[in-house]
DNA sequence: CTTGACTCCGTATCATGGTACGGACCGCAT
DNA sequence: ATGCGGTCCGTACCATGATACGGAGTCAAG
Protein backbone atom coordinates (compact mmCIF):
# COMPACT_ATOMS: atom_id res chain seq x y z
CA UNK A 1 0.00 0.00 0.00
CA UNK A 2 1.50 3.39 -0.88
CA UNK A 3 1.55 6.15 2.15
CA UNK A 4 -1.17 8.63 2.38
CA UNK A 5 0.65 11.43 1.19
CA UNK A 6 -0.91 15.24 1.44
CA UNK A 7 -1.24 15.19 -2.40
CA UNK A 8 -2.90 11.90 -2.39
CA UNK A 9 -5.02 12.78 0.64
CA UNK A 10 -5.83 15.88 -1.46
CA UNK A 11 -7.11 13.65 -4.37
CA UNK A 12 -8.97 11.00 -2.09
CA UNK A 13 -10.52 14.07 -0.43
CA UNK A 14 -11.76 16.30 -3.77
CA UNK A 15 -9.67 19.49 -2.30
CA UNK A 16 -6.43 21.14 -3.49
CA UNK A 17 -3.03 20.38 -1.86
CA UNK A 18 -2.82 24.06 -0.35
CA UNK A 19 -6.77 23.95 0.78
CA UNK A 20 -5.34 20.88 3.50
CA UNK A 21 -2.01 22.80 4.25
CA UNK A 22 -4.55 25.88 4.74
CA UNK A 23 -6.52 23.35 7.41
CA UNK A 24 -3.72 22.76 8.86
CA UNK A 25 -2.75 26.40 9.79
CA UNK A 26 -6.06 27.29 10.92
CA UNK A 27 -6.12 24.01 13.47
CA UNK A 28 -8.91 22.02 11.59
CA UNK A 29 -7.04 19.00 10.95
CA UNK A 30 -4.13 18.07 12.28
CA UNK A 31 -0.91 18.12 10.49
CA UNK A 32 1.19 14.69 11.26
CA UNK A 33 4.60 15.14 12.07
CA UNK A 34 7.63 14.33 9.65
CA UNK A 35 8.93 11.82 9.96
CA UNK A 36 12.58 12.19 11.68
CA UNK A 37 14.37 10.92 8.80
CA UNK A 38 13.38 14.39 6.93
CA UNK A 39 10.75 12.33 4.49
CA UNK A 40 7.04 13.16 3.45
CA UNK A 41 3.91 13.79 5.94
CA UNK A 42 1.81 10.32 6.16
CA UNK A 43 -1.87 11.28 6.86
CA UNK A 44 -4.33 9.17 8.51
CA UNK A 45 -7.19 7.87 6.39
CA UNK A 46 -9.57 9.31 9.07
CA UNK A 47 -8.39 12.95 7.75
CA UNK A 48 -10.04 12.51 4.52
CA UNK A 49 -13.72 11.70 6.20
CA UNK A 50 -12.61 15.07 8.39
CA UNK A 51 -12.17 17.32 5.74
CA UNK A 52 -15.45 15.87 3.68
CA UNK A 53 -17.29 16.94 7.16
CA UNK A 54 -15.12 20.17 6.78
CA UNK A 55 -16.45 20.63 3.05
CA UNK A 56 -19.89 19.26 3.91
CA UNK A 57 -20.67 21.63 6.91
CA UNK A 58 -19.27 24.67 5.33
CA UNK A 59 -21.95 23.80 2.29
CA UNK A 60 -24.26 23.80 5.33
CA UNK A 61 -23.53 27.59 6.16
CA UNK A 62 -21.27 27.27 8.93
CA UNK A 63 -17.83 29.13 8.88
CA UNK A 64 -14.90 27.43 10.00
CA UNK A 65 -15.26 28.70 12.95
CA UNK A 66 -18.07 26.86 13.75
CA UNK A 67 -16.95 23.70 12.16
CA UNK A 68 -13.85 23.95 14.69
CA UNK A 69 -16.48 24.53 17.56
CA UNK A 70 -18.52 21.34 16.00
CA UNK A 71 -15.75 19.03 15.61
CA UNK A 72 -14.17 19.77 19.22
CA UNK A 73 -17.44 18.60 20.93
CA UNK A 74 -16.38 15.42 22.03
CA UNK A 75 -18.40 13.03 25.00
CA UNK A 76 -15.07 11.63 26.86
CA UNK A 77 -13.81 11.38 30.06
CA UNK A 78 -11.54 14.20 29.75
CA UNK A 79 -14.46 16.47 28.67
CA UNK A 80 -16.36 18.91 30.72
CA UNK A 81 -19.76 17.13 29.95
CA UNK A 82 -21.65 19.35 31.05
CA UNK A 83 -20.28 22.09 29.01
CA UNK A 84 -20.46 19.71 25.97
CA UNK A 85 -23.78 18.75 26.42
CA UNK A 86 -24.47 22.78 26.44
CA UNK A 87 -22.57 23.38 23.46
CA UNK A 88 -24.25 20.30 21.66
CA UNK A 89 -27.93 21.52 22.35
CA UNK A 90 -26.51 25.25 21.30
CA UNK A 91 -25.31 23.55 17.64
CA UNK A 92 -28.77 21.38 17.61
CA UNK A 93 -30.95 24.10 17.96
CA UNK A 94 -29.33 25.69 15.36
CA UNK A 95 -29.59 22.98 13.13
CA UNK A 96 -32.84 22.52 13.59
CA UNK A 97 -33.74 25.97 12.59
CA UNK A 98 -31.66 25.79 9.57
CA UNK A 99 -33.64 22.49 8.74
CA UNK A 100 -36.97 23.92 9.39
CA UNK A 101 -35.58 27.08 7.29
CA UNK A 102 -34.34 24.88 4.29
CA UNK A 103 -38.12 23.25 4.59
CA UNK A 104 -39.75 26.24 3.79
CA UNK A 105 -37.51 27.15 0.87
CA UNK A 106 -38.25 23.45 -0.28
CA UNK A 107 -41.99 23.86 0.00
CA UNK A 108 -42.03 27.55 -2.41
CA UNK A 109 -39.72 25.39 -4.81
CA UNK A 110 -42.11 22.93 -5.05
CA UNK A 111 -44.78 24.75 -5.45
CA UNK A 112 -42.68 26.87 -8.23
CA UNK A 113 -42.48 24.13 -10.08
CA UNK A 114 -45.98 23.41 -9.43
CA UNK A 115 -46.91 26.99 -10.52
CA UNK A 116 -45.02 26.93 -13.87
CA UNK A 117 -46.12 25.09 -16.80
CA UNK A 118 -49.56 25.91 -16.30
CA UNK A 119 -50.60 28.58 -18.63
CA UNK A 120 -53.16 30.99 -16.86
CA UNK A 121 -53.58 32.91 -13.61
CA UNK A 122 -50.22 32.18 -12.02
CA UNK A 123 -51.16 32.92 -8.49
CA UNK A 124 -47.72 32.54 -7.09
CA UNK A 125 -45.06 34.17 -9.20
CA UNK A 126 -41.19 34.30 -7.23
CA UNK A 127 -39.74 32.25 -4.10
CA UNK A 128 -40.58 35.73 -2.35
CA UNK A 129 -44.11 35.92 -2.90
CA UNK A 130 -44.60 32.18 -2.14
CA UNK A 131 -42.20 32.62 1.19
CA UNK A 132 -44.90 35.33 1.86
CA UNK A 133 -47.90 32.77 1.25
CA UNK A 134 -50.19 35.76 1.65
CA UNK A 135 -51.26 37.79 -1.36
CA UNK A 136 -52.14 36.84 -4.32
CA UNK A 137 -51.51 39.60 -7.05
CA UNK A 138 -48.68 39.23 -9.03
CA UNK A 139 -47.44 42.74 -11.06
CA UNK A 140 -43.57 42.99 -10.90
CA UNK A 141 -41.42 42.74 -13.32
CA UNK A 142 -37.84 40.67 -13.67
CA UNK A 143 -35.25 43.56 -14.56
CA UNK A 144 -31.60 43.17 -14.91
CA UNK A 145 -30.28 39.09 -14.96
CA UNK A 146 -26.69 38.98 -13.78
CA UNK A 147 -25.26 40.17 -10.81
CA UNK A 148 -23.39 43.62 -11.30
CA UNK A 149 -19.55 42.89 -11.15
CA UNK B 1 -46.08 57.34 8.44
CA UNK B 2 -42.72 58.40 8.20
CA UNK B 3 -41.07 57.41 5.32
CA UNK B 4 -39.09 54.14 4.58
CA UNK B 5 -35.53 56.17 4.48
CA UNK B 6 -32.45 53.40 3.49
CA UNK B 7 -31.68 53.73 7.43
CA UNK B 8 -35.47 52.71 8.51
CA UNK B 9 -34.77 49.87 6.76
CA UNK B 10 -31.31 48.64 7.54
CA UNK B 11 -33.24 48.78 11.04
CA UNK B 12 -36.13 46.72 10.18
CA UNK B 13 -33.67 44.11 8.28
CA UNK B 14 -31.45 44.34 10.86
CA UNK B 15 -28.67 45.14 8.42
CA UNK B 16 -26.15 47.81 8.08
CA UNK B 17 -27.02 50.90 5.50
CA UNK B 18 -23.80 49.65 3.90
CA UNK B 19 -24.88 46.53 3.66
CA UNK B 20 -28.03 47.62 1.38
CA UNK B 21 -25.98 49.89 -0.92
CA UNK B 22 -23.94 47.16 -0.88
CA UNK B 23 -26.85 44.88 -2.73
CA UNK B 24 -28.04 47.44 -4.71
CA UNK B 25 -24.92 47.19 -6.52
CA UNK B 26 -24.54 43.55 -6.46
CA UNK B 27 -28.13 44.07 -8.11
CA UNK B 28 -29.42 41.26 -5.03
CA UNK B 29 -32.27 44.62 -4.57
CA UNK B 30 -33.28 47.50 -6.84
CA UNK B 31 -32.45 50.62 -5.82
CA UNK B 32 -35.91 53.20 -5.47
CA UNK B 33 -35.28 55.97 -8.12
CA UNK B 34 -34.30 59.24 -6.39
CA UNK B 35 -36.92 62.01 -6.32
CA UNK B 36 -36.87 64.42 -9.26
CA UNK B 37 -35.91 67.07 -6.60
CA UNK B 38 -33.14 65.42 -4.90
CA UNK B 39 -34.51 64.15 -1.54
CA UNK B 40 -34.28 60.57 -0.28
CA UNK B 41 -34.48 57.51 -2.04
CA UNK B 42 -37.76 55.54 -0.43
CA UNK B 43 -38.12 52.19 -0.15
CA UNK B 44 -40.82 49.63 -0.09
CA UNK B 45 -42.08 47.51 2.37
CA UNK B 46 -41.12 44.28 0.38
CA UNK B 47 -37.46 44.88 0.25
CA UNK B 48 -37.24 44.08 4.33
CA UNK B 49 -38.35 40.92 3.61
CA UNK B 50 -36.14 40.20 0.42
CA UNK B 51 -32.93 41.24 2.66
CA UNK B 52 -34.31 39.05 5.32
CA UNK B 53 -34.49 36.12 2.65
CA UNK B 54 -30.87 36.95 1.75
CA UNK B 55 -29.77 36.84 4.51
CA UNK B 56 -31.36 33.20 5.58
CA UNK B 57 -30.19 31.73 2.23
CA UNK B 58 -26.57 32.59 3.01
CA UNK B 59 -27.08 31.11 6.15
CA UNK B 60 -28.12 28.09 4.56
CA UNK B 61 -24.96 28.39 2.88
CA UNK B 62 -26.18 29.70 -0.05
CA UNK B 63 -23.52 32.54 -1.84
CA UNK B 64 -24.95 36.18 -2.83
CA UNK B 65 -25.02 34.44 -6.98
CA UNK B 66 -26.99 31.46 -5.53
CA UNK B 67 -29.50 33.83 -3.94
CA UNK B 68 -29.35 35.85 -7.39
CA UNK B 69 -30.74 32.74 -8.70
CA UNK B 70 -33.62 31.92 -6.19
CA UNK B 71 -34.68 35.36 -6.32
CA UNK B 72 -35.12 35.02 -10.08
CA UNK B 73 -37.16 32.00 -10.72
CA UNK B 74 -40.65 33.18 -11.26
CA UNK B 75 -43.49 31.42 -12.79
CA UNK B 76 -45.09 34.12 -15.34
CA UNK B 77 -46.12 34.47 -18.96
CA UNK B 78 -42.77 36.58 -19.35
CA UNK B 79 -40.57 33.75 -18.41
CA UNK B 80 -39.62 30.67 -20.18
CA UNK B 81 -41.20 28.20 -18.04
CA UNK B 82 -39.59 25.05 -18.98
CA UNK B 83 -36.14 27.06 -18.15
CA UNK B 84 -37.93 28.04 -14.69
CA UNK B 85 -39.30 24.60 -14.00
CA UNK B 86 -35.19 22.91 -14.84
CA UNK B 87 -33.44 25.57 -12.56
CA UNK B 88 -36.46 25.30 -9.61
CA UNK B 89 -35.85 21.39 -10.06
CA UNK B 90 -32.01 21.78 -9.62
CA UNK B 91 -32.03 23.89 -6.68
CA UNK B 92 -35.08 21.51 -5.20
CA UNK B 93 -32.35 18.78 -5.42
CA UNK B 94 -29.50 20.90 -3.73
CA UNK B 95 -32.49 21.81 -1.16
CA UNK B 96 -33.14 18.52 -0.61
CA UNK B 97 -28.99 17.69 -0.11
CA UNK B 98 -28.71 20.05 2.11
CA UNK B 99 -31.72 19.03 4.15
CA UNK B 100 -30.63 15.03 4.59
CA UNK B 101 -26.94 16.18 5.71
CA UNK B 102 -28.17 18.67 8.47
CA UNK B 103 -30.45 15.50 9.67
CA UNK B 104 -27.37 13.54 9.75
CA UNK B 105 -25.52 16.46 11.70
CA UNK B 106 -28.73 16.13 13.84
CA UNK B 107 -28.57 12.59 14.61
CA UNK B 108 -25.42 12.91 15.21
CA UNK B 109 -25.16 15.52 18.51
CA UNK B 110 -28.54 14.24 19.37
CA UNK B 111 -26.53 11.51 19.91
CA UNK B 112 -23.58 12.99 21.60
CA UNK B 113 -26.31 14.97 24.08
CA UNK B 114 -27.75 11.33 24.54
CA UNK B 115 -24.02 9.69 25.61
CA UNK B 116 -23.03 12.90 27.52
CA UNK B 117 -23.68 12.92 30.63
CA UNK B 118 -24.00 9.18 31.74
CA UNK B 119 -20.63 8.42 33.22
CA UNK B 120 -18.97 5.03 32.11
CA UNK B 121 -18.19 3.40 28.56
CA UNK B 122 -18.61 5.76 25.84
CA UNK B 123 -19.40 4.70 23.02
CA UNK B 124 -19.96 7.54 20.81
CA UNK B 125 -17.22 10.35 21.26
CA UNK B 126 -16.83 12.76 18.74
CA UNK B 127 -19.17 14.01 15.95
CA UNK B 128 -16.73 12.88 13.45
CA UNK B 129 -17.17 9.25 14.90
CA UNK B 130 -20.79 8.85 15.76
CA UNK B 131 -21.10 10.49 11.50
CA UNK B 132 -18.77 7.25 10.87
CA UNK B 133 -21.26 5.31 12.81
CA UNK B 134 -18.78 1.96 12.66
CA UNK B 135 -16.05 1.24 14.99
CA UNK B 136 -16.90 1.27 18.94
CA UNK B 137 -12.97 2.44 19.99
CA UNK B 138 -12.13 5.58 20.67
CA UNK B 139 -9.00 6.87 22.26
CA UNK B 140 -7.82 10.72 20.59
CA UNK B 141 -7.13 13.14 22.89
CA UNK B 142 -8.38 16.62 22.60
CA UNK B 143 -5.25 18.95 21.63
CA UNK B 144 -5.25 22.60 20.60
CA UNK B 145 -8.64 24.57 21.26
CA UNK B 146 -8.99 27.71 19.40
CA UNK B 147 -8.44 28.86 15.74
CA UNK B 148 -5.04 29.78 15.15
CA UNK B 149 -4.56 33.00 13.65
C1' DC C 1 -32.86 79.32 10.45
C1' DT C 2 -29.66 76.69 12.64
C1' DT C 3 -27.92 72.41 14.12
C1' DG C 4 -27.61 67.52 14.39
C1' DA C 5 -28.86 63.29 12.39
C1' DC C 6 -29.35 61.15 8.16
C1' DT C 7 -28.48 60.39 3.02
C1' DC C 8 -25.64 60.08 -1.08
C1' DC C 9 -21.73 58.60 -3.61
C1' DG C 10 -17.19 57.22 -4.48
C1' DT C 11 -13.46 54.97 -2.86
C1' DA C 12 -10.71 52.42 0.64
C1' DT C 13 -10.18 48.93 3.84
C1' DC C 14 -11.26 44.58 6.11
C1' DA C 15 -12.06 39.39 7.31
C1' DT C 16 -12.70 34.93 5.58
C1' DG C 17 -11.44 31.11 2.91
C1' DG C 18 -8.84 29.86 -0.02
C1' DT C 19 -5.16 29.64 -4.35
C1' DA C 20 -0.65 30.43 -6.42
C1' DC C 21 4.28 30.60 -6.54
C1' DG C 22 9.18 29.88 -5.97
C1' DG C 23 13.10 27.61 -4.40
C1' DA C 24 14.85 23.73 -1.86
C1' DC C 25 14.33 19.03 -0.90
C1' DC C 26 12.74 13.97 -1.44
C1' DG C 27 12.12 9.53 -3.77
C1' DC C 28 11.07 6.49 -7.16
C1' DA C 29 11.58 4.75 -11.88
C1' DT C 30 14.59 4.44 -15.74
C1' DA D 1 22.82 8.83 -11.19
C1' DT D 2 19.61 11.48 -12.91
C1' DG D 3 15.53 13.48 -13.69
C1' DC D 4 10.63 14.23 -13.08
C1' DG D 5 7.00 14.69 -10.15
C1' DG D 6 5.66 15.32 -5.45
C1' DT D 7 6.53 17.63 -0.97
C1' DC D 8 7.78 21.45 2.10
C1' DC D 9 7.60 26.09 3.62
C1' DG D 10 7.07 30.90 3.43
C1' DT D 11 4.95 34.45 1.39
C1' DA D 12 1.98 36.70 -1.99
C1' DC D 13 -2.19 37.15 -4.15
C1' DC D 14 -7.19 36.43 -4.98
C1' DA D 15 -12.60 36.55 -4.67
C1' DT D 16 -16.44 37.22 -1.80
C1' DG D 17 -19.07 39.76 1.27
C1' DA D 18 -19.14 43.15 3.62
C1' DT D 19 -17.72 47.67 6.49
C1' DA D 20 -15.63 52.30 6.95
C1' DC D 21 -14.80 57.01 5.57
C1' DG D 22 -15.04 61.68 3.80
C1' DG D 23 -17.30 65.46 1.92
C1' DA D 24 -21.41 67.39 0.11
C1' DG D 25 -26.27 67.60 0.30
C1' DT D 26 -31.02 67.00 2.87
C1' DC D 27 -34.50 67.00 6.43
C1' DA D 28 -36.78 68.29 10.47
C1' DA D 29 -36.97 69.54 15.46
C1' DG D 30 -36.25 73.25 18.22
Amino acid sequence: MTAMTIGRLARKARVGVETIRFYERKGLIEQPRRPRDGGYRVYPEETAHRIRFIRQAQELGFSLREVQDLLSLRADPESDSADVRERAAAKLAEVKRKITELERIRAALEDLIAACPGRGALRNCSIMETLRAGEETCTNRPGGKGLRS
